[in-house]
DNA sequence: CTTGTTGGCCAACACTTGTTGGCCATCACC
DNA sequence: GGTGATGGCCAACAAGTGTTGGCCAACAAG
């Protein structure tokens, strides 16, 4: 599977716009359409799940043919892959007051669900799709495992509470973005702060019961 | 949409095996058959989620012809449908000492999700297809939250407390049953008791904060 | 102007899907 | 024994899928 961030397109050898300034690598003709590709890909499986989500119908959001999806991503789990490349930006929590992790970490989430449907998309394939629910447990292990390292003491404690934060956080997600339950798309976001805050707080701070 | 306790399959109008006893309806030769599609639906609906279960795979499975699992169930919405009919089951929350309700829901849908495949099933579907996301709703709104409202005076506060219960408690079946994070699944049923107890405890009888 | 590369589309392939209709064996009942 | 319903399978259909290869226009380099 190819990584995120490589295109299966034909190597870019000689840069057809010039010698590449210093603001980056050269920009290509064709960069507008792939990112349009990575658009509709994301909508798509946000509203749809990855087997619905065909490439047909992405390709037609982005005003293309099909057949420029695979050119340019390989295949379906290409694209997949690299539109769902998610970085949660988590906060570094030692540098935090200790009392305040939990509120914090609610906040943060409920900004970056709301703003990225692109963690809608990804849970909503990774509930069906192994390759999605690897990629979930990948964002467990590299992301929220160090950041709650930073401020749990005790290295044999970190997975669990961890993984209790995940299940609280991810758990609401699912209710309100993706499930929708309307109690739970109601609830104001100072009220799910003011609920979801305590209770992460302790799953990070609190003794071992 | 059917019901999902009848089947498309033609009215018995005569019972083949003679008047009806006491002991409930008559019972067809085809009713072991028709368990066995039921019984291969919910695990392949739980493994693999609604697009990729097949009918031929559901069929094969139990040993039959794909074209009786149309002839018993419609379509694959109804087999869906009269796969996933589940009974939360939940206790009376309001007989129980108030100081134990977290506990108790915690424990009980431990044991729930744990023995019955079908939830797994159910919220696998309802992560990316719009039917499945609506059972869930329901699920919710006909069983969750008439128990919340046996435990919380205010009647105000009743979908708000229901939906943060759900959130916790779906959120860690998902990340144990569903995702399966090695750190939600290697927790120990009573660990996940006492961390989860007391946040699901707040949830119903906490003062508004 | 020629030439080679890049971006793009069209048409098709091979396969799987849900679904349907027809045919045959079995069994209860007259 | 006849008869009709019931349980079951086989073969096919139409639609949709991911994927591939060939063709064409635009444009930069020589």
């Amino acid at each position: 599977m190819p990584s995120p961030t490589d295109s299966t397109a034909p190597a870019d050898t000689t840069s057809p716009t010039g010698p590449t300034g210093p603001t980056g690598p050269a920009a290509r003709r064709s960069d507008a359409t792939r990112a349009a590709i990575l658009d509709a890909a994301r909508e798509r499986f946000a509203a749809d799940g990855y087997e619905r989500a065909t490439i047909r119908a992405i390709a037609k959001d982005a005003r293309i043919d099909p057949s420029m999806v695979m050119r340019y991503y390989g295949s379906k789990e290409g694209l997949f892959a690299a539109a769902v490349a998610v970085d949660l930006r988590i906060p570094d929590l030692a540098a935090l007051p200790r009392a305040t992790v939990g509120e914090t970490l609610v906040r943060h989430f409920l900004a970056q669900w709301r703003e990225n449907e692109v963690l809608t998309a990804l849970f909503r394939v990774a509930a069906s799709n192994p390759a999605g629910a690897e990629r979930t447990r990948g964002l467990f292990r590299d992301q929220l495992l160090p950041a709650v390292r930073r401020v749990c003491p005790d290295p044999e404690q970190v997975p669990a509470r961890a993984a209790l934060v995940a299940a609280q956080l991810l758990g609401f997600g699912l209710t309100r973005f993706v499930l929708r339950f309307p109690a739970a798309v109601e609830l104001h976001d100072e009220e799910v702060v003011a609920w979801l805050g305590p209770t992460v707080q302790r799953y990070l701070t609190a003794p071992h019961p």
